[in-house]
RNA sequence: GCGCCCGUAGCUCAGUUGGAUAGAGCAUCGGCCUUCUAAGCCGAGGGUCGCAGGUUCGAAUCCUGCCGGGCGCGCCA
């Protein structure tokens, strides 16, 4: 249903080449088909360039060969016009009866339109990202990740995947030592910058408010644990551990709910060791022949699968280093039926994916080769008053998410931290997004769906009705320039999905809104929709009304609100 | 030095996996509110797609080499 459209128009070319005259080309010679909306309204809706890329074989000059393909293609209602161009495209123009089965689906499917069930046998996939130590707030890089992350896991749901959020916490090194040892500092009258102040200590305020609620006996919580109560010894390392753990657990909680973004699945590395996952992981490496010992260590022959040296895997103290337990963590994800797996992660980490991969391939229990997919990002700068902001109040040494929500809005936040591509450096500029409202972007997408819903709330008093079955019978009246650009838009929808979807890029959605809410306020102000002719009236009301669905369900992919005033 | 990624308008970024005359927003300049929300619209200027070769009907996109930037290169995580 997702792509019908473009989907009919290939099945319409298929049988075209086969319709070709005896000995024209060799059925093993054509290629898959490739079928591209084009950029210009001029060379129509679709374009194909399968002539020219058949014209060798062929042994005819393009434009010959796709004149015989357009000859070729079967009676339909699908297309008014099949025509040659340039070097040699096959343009189509779609017919109004095309458009209006389509604008028609957008109606009755309202905000699923666009929404696909995909056809893998295994419709299951997880997500892990954030997935921060709880040692500090989440800073900005976490926050474009749990953009990121939510927004293709949407995109996943919307077509027709169940969808897993999974956020794997490091609950179990050296630096929740680091975070206890802090706050113990902290509580026994330390500063950061006295000389009593350990080294490896975190130098937030945040370790001060901690230290305070420990000294005087709060209970703290997270999500999905039991509460922790401090006994206010700071003598008690292990309490006081845990309690930190578990109230940076719950800010980070609170954070992400203030950003609206949810987990289904808390997963913390200490239970792999508690469970022996861990061990058993070691024991299979070893068991496969790709460990051997050497200074006093286990190393892992990380160099046959593309590393460019091995790696330790247990150290000569007897405690391992974190990629046997990330390599655990990944078996079980895959015993767990998670056939597709996809991390989401900052480039900073990206040596990790090689040894990950060469651990589970090392084991040979029949994970292929690219498992996990790894989605990384690039760090992002945020720009304040024309200068780099580096120092958070709240974590010392880095901007974090709660400042920034507090800053511009979750919406705001979430649409631009989404809006580039992962794997360009990302300038958040927070005056852009703050001072000039009226400029950005968000608003702007926004807007248009607030118009077109105060649209429809002026029917009543301006004596009008919208029969939709009316507007659907006439969509031949939309025929102005305007009318079809945004009609080609809104319809694109179905394949932009299906296409952000399969390359892991939510930021095709972002600039996606953009054009369509772009195309709508240009046909807002070039025509009117509350006018006195029914026909043309109920025509208009529904193209708007599908440009609105489109945009709801847009905003839903991205996390942001689409209010109905502003 | 080695590995991965990036380099497109003054700034921030798209560019449909190799397609047609390289596009938006911001900024600058000039127009449009007695008419459905001006958080809007219309128009103008602004480009050696880092540089140089190569591949082919066709390159911002693919290959090679340089230049510039980011990240990583630990028995840290």
């Amino acid at each position: 249903m997702a792509t019908a459209l473009k989907h009919q128009i290939v099945n319409l070319l298929e049988s075209a080449l086969k319709n070709l005259p005896d000995g024209l080309l060799s059925a093993a010679a054509i290629p898959a088909i490739e079928l591209e909306r084009t950029r210009d309204a001029a060379h129509g809706d679709f374009a194909c360039n399968i002539a020219m890329r058949l014209s060798k074989a062929a042994k005819r000059n393009p434009r010959e060969l796709a004149q015989q393909i357009v000859s070729a293609i079967p009676a339909n209602n699908l297309l008014s016009k099949v025509d040659i161009a340039g070097p040699g495209f096959i343009n189509f123009h779609l017919s109004t009866t095309a458009y209006a089965g389509e604008l028609n689906a957008v109606l009755q499917q309202g905000e699923r339109y666009g929404h696909a069930s995909t056809t893998d046998s295994d419709n299951t996939v997880m997500l892990e990202f954030v997935s921060a130590n709880p040692t500090g707030p989440l800073h900005v890089g976490h926050g474009r990740q749990a953009a990121l992350g939510d927004a293709l896991g949407a995109l996943f749901s919307s077509q027709g995947y169940q969808v897993t959020r999974e956020f794997y916490y490091n609950d179990a090194g050296v630096q929740i030592q680091n975070l206890a040892l802090s706050v113990q500092a902290r509580a026994s009258g330390h500063k950061p910058g006295d000389a009593s102040w350990p080294e490896a200590a975190y130098n937030g305020d945040y370790i001060a408010d901690i230290a305070q609620d420990f000294l005087a006996g709060r209970s703290a919580r997270a999500m999905d644990g039991e509460p922790v109560t401090a006994n206010g010894d700071v003598n008690d390392l292990d309490n006081i551990r845990k309690f930190a753990v578990t109230y940076l657990r719950n800010e980070q909680d609170l954070d992400l709910q203030k950003f609206g973004v949810k987990f289904d699945i808390y997963y913390l590395e200490s239970s792999l060791y508690s469970s022996g996952k861990v061990e058993d992981t070691v024991k299979g490496l070893i068991a496969s022949g790709k460990t051997y010992e050497q200074d006093g260590a286990l190393w892992l022959r990380t160099t046959e699968y593309g590393d460019d040296k091995d790696r330790v895997m247990r150290k000569s103290d007897g405690t391992y280093t974190y990629f046997v337990p990330d390599v655990a963590y990944h078996v079980a994800k895959w015993r767990r039926g998670f056939k597709r797996a996809i991390n989401i992660q900052g480039s900073d980490h990206h040596s990790t994916v090689t040894r990950v991969r060469a651990g589970l391939q090392a084991l040979n229990i029949g994970i292929p080769q690219g498992y996990p997919d790894y989605v990384l990002h690039k760090m992002v700068k945020v720009m304040r008053g024309g200068e780099e902001v580096k120092i958070s109040k709240r974590a010392g040494s880095y901007v974090t998410v709660r400042d920034l929500i507090e800053w511009v809005g979750r919406d705001a936040v979430r649409f631009f931290l989404v809006s580039r591509r992962g794997d360009t450096e990302f300038v958040f500029d927070v005056d852009l997004a703050l001072s000039q409202s009226e400029e950005n972007p968000v608003y702007y997408v926004q807007y248009a769906h607030a118009r077109v819903c105060s649209v429809f709330r002026q029917l009543p008093e301006k004596g009008f009705t919208h029969d939709v079955q009316q507007g659907a019978a006439n969509v031949q009246l939309l025929n102005t320039a305007h009318e079809t650009a945004l009609i080609k838009r809104i319809t694109h929808y179905p394949e932009l999905l299906a296409a952000a979807t399969q390359a892991l890029e939510p930021h095709q959605v972002a600039h996606y809104l953009r054009d369509l809410a772009g195309d709508f306020h240009t046909y807002y102000n070039a025509h009117q929709f509350l006018v006195d002719d029914a026909a043309l009236r109920n025509a208009r009301l529904n193209l708007v009304l599908a440009a609105k669905h489109v945009i709801a369900n847009g905003l839903a992919i991205l996390g942001v609100s689409a209010p109905e005033k502003m």
